[in-house]
DNA sequence: GTGGTCTAGACCACG
DNA sequence: GTGGTCTAGACCACC
């Protein structure tokens, strides 16, 4: 896995993890990698999975068992989007808006471009 | 003004300048506040309008005169459009893609939201 | 059997035997279940009930006989209610009173949550 | 400052914190010590204090600013009381319970041990 | 084996 | 100066 530099390492691989759920991955309870073996695989220090999964436990995206493990919480990806719904509408939708103004770009405009996009890729 | 603390002040300071010449508010050649009395405007730290300053320097948005002060640059509010629209459509536009997919997202339902944003503001 | 990831799973195990004890689940000399079987019951590793059980034993609940299993010792219901009773005035109290200090909450105030929680159950 | 072997260092530490709060030490607002010098103070690795300081952060307790240190919020004595309030009826008081009951202690007792121990302390 | 915590020390962006 | 992040390596309780 790669990372980009302009973000912290742990919340990069907490979002990978959302991704895997999302994606179904992972199931409602589903075990996730422990704590070491993810960090040999990303090639990453312990620590820094320890605070990705801290962080998607606090969210309640995913819980442990004391000595067992960690896991998909229930209903994890509906959590997931829940979260990301709430940031967007909130946070990324606004800014939108505001740069659209601030440029004088229409709604039609963003539809069009949108569009254009999606056949690059 | 409020600050957000997810991004440097500095960014801030610069990103409203900005829109204070989108709007008309300094023309071109027309000299901005000092340093000083933005920092105390603000209430913030000097060198963190120093560091706004040399960023729109940078972009060329602002040209500076030794001893006398910083100045609104030749067509800096176009200079401004261009800058913000590469970066809308280099950044902004592929996040917002990726967003959409991964929350099911329609163009539709994103024109719809942006509607009823716009009656809110 | 429910567990709380906040305390040890062997001392939640140990705990919820002292109460079968108490209630008259079990009597004095009473065998109780092996290692094997309660493992399977609560869904545990067999290493967990062996932790709980050698607590138990070290507190003078429960006997051990080579090969044969656990028994509830003599006197067990009154063992553990002494040691209930003493980490309860040398521990539970003290923190109870400097939570209520802490929290500016009165006798009364216990006393009438106390009722209102006794109804709830 | 003394640490208890038993509780994570860093749940101390935050724990102290709220007390200094409470008793009006540090008020709405009031700047509390940066993590390296709390570090230093309390003979700890900057590390454990910067997870109390996120710890608390998480709770709504303290609030930070960029490049300047951490704050008391606004309402942080109320806001602390709250959590406190909370964690002591949905968690303290059932537990409390539910050792009255297996030890048999009725509420008169219990008001007559706090009693009691009041004039101990 | 698992996670939880802590120390030590480093680098970075920011004010 | 401030906090934020990361690496490295250690010890512990627990399953």
């Amino acid at each position: 896995m790669q990372f980009d530099n302009n973000e912290p390492i742990y919340l990069q691989i907490a979002d990978h993890l959302c991704h895997l759920i999302i994606a179904g991955h992972y199931g409602d309870g589903d075990r996730i990698p422990s704590v070491r073996d993810l960090a040999i695989e990303l090639e990453v220090n312990p620590n820094t999975v320890v605070r990705s999964y801290a962080h998607l436990l606090e969210q309640g995206v995913v819980e442990n068992q004391r000595g067992i493990g960690y896991f998909a919480a229930k209903d994890a990806s509906e959590t997931i989007k829940t979260l990301k719904r709430d940031s967007f509408y909130k946070e990324e939708l606004p800014a939108l808006v505001k740069t659209m103004r601030a440029l004088d770009i229409t709604v039609q405009e963003l539809v069009e471009s949108i569009g254009a996009y999606h056949e690059t890729v």
